[in-house]
RNA sequence: GGAGAGGUGGCUGAGUGGUCGAAAGCGGCAGAUUGCUAAUCUGUUGUACGGCAGGUAACUCCGUACCGAGGGUUCGAAUCCCUCCCUCUCCGCCA
């Protein structure tokens, strides 16, 4: 949620940062207005109120000193008390109305795009900052897609996900549910180092929390809801995450907080009907490793920085080849004001695909869930600042390792750093490879 | 799911119609005392919104709201009534 002081002291400034997303022309006048109306309303109110406070305390003191308390003095107090209480049963609701489409349009208003993100029209703008790994890119030309080596070797099984559940769903069998297993493993332990307290949150959040981190009011479409309970199915474990602190007023020496989590994440994927319908690429559920930050808004850039590189080292710890892209304003999601993708090799498209999203939302997230921080020795409090990215999302992690580690002979090598999770430095199929490990 | 108890400021906890933004204690902050620490004493102590009030500003001042949430009764509600949410205890069920 944008701070509608600075919408209102601002609002060219605002416009212009809001237009740079995309050709959407943003209005904030709407906004403008509707705050007046509901500054006047709140002026009128509370002098109502001031009065009616008077009156409540003129009468018991007017008794106390001997008045009769059905004198007629006593009894046009009461009146104007009566006549104030049926003012205030007018404007009060109209107030409320104002307030509630305030926060309608605020809530679905994005985020400004930060000074530093790179003005675009389109993804085609997003800058590429970094290339690591060109020398892991595979030279053979006849790799197996993932979905075609996974069936192959016995490790995926689409066809029964599907007909347990729904297309977009995958079973993990034998070694496949063991890489995947590993990699999370993997995946904490390496982050967990690096300073970022685990956690399991619910899978299951609640309005409010879909709220905070910007799933809702607008992309309610996103999210799996279930239908007698007000709780959805997680798409990210930035919410149950983030959320961890709504509502709170931390000290500044808590911050910054660092979390990891391994969750599963569950997607509509509404509107993408056609795209990446086979492999593991875009499922209604996928396993994620997320790393949350909460930190002081002087850090936040700092703290961003480090974010990529610890998504990044995963990447180069598997020895997977990737870049770094700096979205552009066009490509920037709802609630970030800066984003950098990490997006892996996959030799069977021959492109980059996105694996991991790194982003700083400011103070975007910190108002919609009021988390706020307070400095010791100072009066009042802040909004802290929330960053959030996938380290990684593992299900395309699996995918790229099937892609980019497979042999001539079809067998999967076996990153070195997953060696020791797996105990095995080449995978030959979901059942051998389970019988050998377990006999 | 059934029965009961309860939700008050950073924490503990008093308050059953006006003098309550709210006792007391703890904690925090400032000061005094003290060779240091500790102890003691004194003072202070929330958040949000609004203001055609003062200051460049930090901030000060004024008003309003906030005692789980929403609604009602009343001139006046932490206190009475209704609805909802949550927590705890016992029973049932269950991994």
């Amino acid at each position: 949620m944008l701070d509608l002081k600075q919408i209102r002291e601002n609002p060219q400034l605002v416009l212009l940062r809001l237009n740079s997303r995309s050709v959407d022309r943003y209005d904030i006048e709407p906004i403008l207005q509707l705050d007046r109306q509901q500054r006047e309303l709140e002026k009128a109110r509370s002098h109502l109120e001031a009065r009616r406070n008077e009156i409540a305390k003129s009468i018991p003191k007017k008794i106390k000193d001997g008045g009769d308390p059905n004198s007629p003095e006593i009894q046009v107090l009461r009146d104007e008390g009566n006549q104030i209480k049926a003012t205030l049963s007018e404007l009060d609701p109209q107030e409320k109305d104002l307030k509630a489409k305030l926060a309608e349009v605020l809530l679905a208003l994005p985020n400004l795009p930060s000074e530093s993100t790179p003005i675009g029209k389109s993804e085609e703008d997003n800058v590429e900052v970094r290339r690591w790994g060109d020398e892991y890119i595979p030279q053979n030309p006849n790799i197996l897609p993932h979905w075609e080596i996974g069936e192959k070797l016995g490790i995926l099984n689409f066809e029964r996900a599907v007909k347990v559940a729904q297309s977009r769903f995958v079973t993990l069998i034998g070694a496949g549910a063991a890489l995947e297993r590993a990699l999370i493993s993997f995946m904490l332990d390496r982050q967990t180092k690096a300073g970022y307290l685990e956690v399991i949150p619910p899978f299951l959040v609640n309005s409010q929390s879909l709220t905070a981190t910007n799933q809702l009011p607008k992309f309610a479409e996103e999210s799996f809801k279930c239908e007698s309970d007000d709780l959805w199915l997680i798409p990210t474990a930035e919410v149950p995450v983030t959320n961890l602190y709504r509502d709170e007023v931390l000290e500044a020496s808590q911050l910054p907080i660092h979390h990891c989590a391994y969750t599963p994440c569950f997607r509509r994927e509404a509107g993408a009907y056609g795209r990446d319908t086979r492999g593991l690429i875009r499922l209604h559920q996928f396993n994620k490793i997320e790393l949350v930050k909460l930190v002081h808004p002087s850090t936040s850039e700092e703290e961003h920085q480090s974010l990529v590189r610890d998504a990044e080292a995963i990447l180069q710890a598997l020895q997977l080849p990737y870049r770094v892209m700096e979205l552009c304003t066009a490509d920037l999601g709802f609630g970030a004001a800066k984003c950098y993708d990490l997006e892996v090799w996959l030799p069977s498209a021959g492109k980059y695909r996105e694996i991991s999203s790194c982003s700083n939302f400011g103070d975007f997230q910190a108002r919609r869930g009021s988390i706020r921080f307070k400095e010791a020795g100072k009066k009042g409090t802040q909004f802290i600042h929330t960053l959030n990215g996938s380290g990684l999302a593992v299900g395309r992690t699996m995918a790229a390792i099937l892609e980019n580690y497979q042999q001539p002979d079809g067998s999967i090598a076996i990153p070195k750093v997953l060696r020791s999770y797996l105990g095995r430095e080449v995978l030959t199929g979901a059942t051998t490879y389970n019988k050998e490990m377990y006999s």
